[in-house]
DNA sequence: CACTACGTACCAACTGGTCGGTATGTAGTC
DNA sequence: GACTACATACCGACCAGTTGGTACGTAGTG
């Protein structure tokens, strides 16, 4: 746990990271442990000296998954605005510069996920939502102090708000999934934003600054 | 083709309805052919003899996906009203009435499909987009409509009003599930419409008529 | 020696798909 | 109306490949 015991990356580490990009790519079900352990570079018998099953892979993976989010979301620059309804713009900004490269690259894996295996594997559907709802946490933090600063009082709560930012940027990867194209994600991020700052009576930056 | 020809159902109407609510509930790659046809109460030799595979019972799926779904939101009560953002609102409020009972049963089975083989099956991920797009272009003819009426100048399009739409039914689908539990998506589609008012500068019926 | 961290070989169950066959039409011809 | 020719709809045994998972061996380390 030491700075110096981090070594090269074991077989564990190699599964976990692999089955993130390869389960965004193709889906849980469709990718099978051998597919995993050859794209991690391990044999099946490491996959099973770390792992029970596929399952409980899937749900570590979701568990790195959250914990590489929080750490990137959380060393942001945007966190450091003085304002809380700045921070929110700032997180949404951040994401929608996210939308970029390959489709597998910039989705959630927790939202991949828990879309077909909801109803089959009860323990990654719980991984999957604590993912999601822990990320919601956060956002729901500063939506609830931007709405004391800027004097809010309204009929939706910090927490549907928070929650409603992740309904977004779950169905704009699934359009961008659908299309092809990631223009439709941006724009509904774009949306989104305009959405919030209708709620916070913030007027939005001139589009076309004109005079 | 007549009215009398309108038998019982064959084994390909029995395949596409069993695709339809097995593929909603476990996903594409996770139900197999045998499944499919044990749900359908048919053989496997029937299932080839109508499909050529399984992808083809998929976009067939997809296909009568559509038909239905615009069947059934073009005979809603609310296409008969007058003002085409009244339109609008009350295709948000039957969604929204809509998310109800088991989660399988309320949710899009093309969302639900693309999101695991848009990037290993073409074919499909085309008929999902279709379906998607096809919808979202009723929803865009009704906005420009209401763009015009309500004199709006925006920077946002119709066309990506009406894509945000689906964006947020398919997102609150996905959150629907990892928390398996619908009032997030209510809460989710609540924020929509909201939006959607504050855009067009309508004046949200008081949530709780105090004179 | 015990323990962790793997590697190799293997398995029963299941996968999508094939294939030869049958039962029931239906159109054409004399 | 009888006979042929062909099509449609369906059946179920079968197949090769793949699946998640197991059993057991071994190399390194303290």
């Amino acid at each position: 746990m030491t700075a110096s015991t981090r070594k090269l990356p074991t077989a564990r580490d190699k599964l976990i990271d692999a089955a993130m990009s390869v389960i965004r790519a193709k889906g849980y079900a469709a990718t099978s442990v051998d597919e995993l352990c050859a794209a991690a570079g391990v044999t099946k018998g490491a996959f099973f000296h770390h792992f029970p099953s596929k399952d409980s892979l899937a749900v570590a993976a979701t568990g790195h998954w959250s914990e590489m989010s929080e750490a990137m979301f959380g060393a942001a620059a945007y966190q450091r605005l003085d304002d809380p309804l700045d921070r929110i713009l700032g997180y949404l900004d951040l994401r929608r510069a996210m939308l970029r490269g390959p489709v597998a690259e910039f989705t959630c894996l927790a939202g991949t996920m828990v879309q077909e295996v909801y109803g089959t594997h009860p323990e990654i559907r719980r991984a999957c939502g604590a993912s999601i709802g822990g990320h919601a946490a956060g956002l729901q933090r500063d939506i609830a102090l931007a709405m004391k600063r800027h004097r809010i009082r309204a009929s939706w709560t910090a927490d549907s708000l928070a929650l409603h930012t992740q309904v977004v940027l779950q169905g704009a990867f699934i359009l961008a999934k659908a299309k092809g194209e990631t223009a439709v994600a941006e724009a509904s991020v774009d949306h989104l934003r305009r959405y919030i700052e209708l709620l916070f009576r913030r007027p939005a930056k001139a589009a076309k600054r004109k005079s």
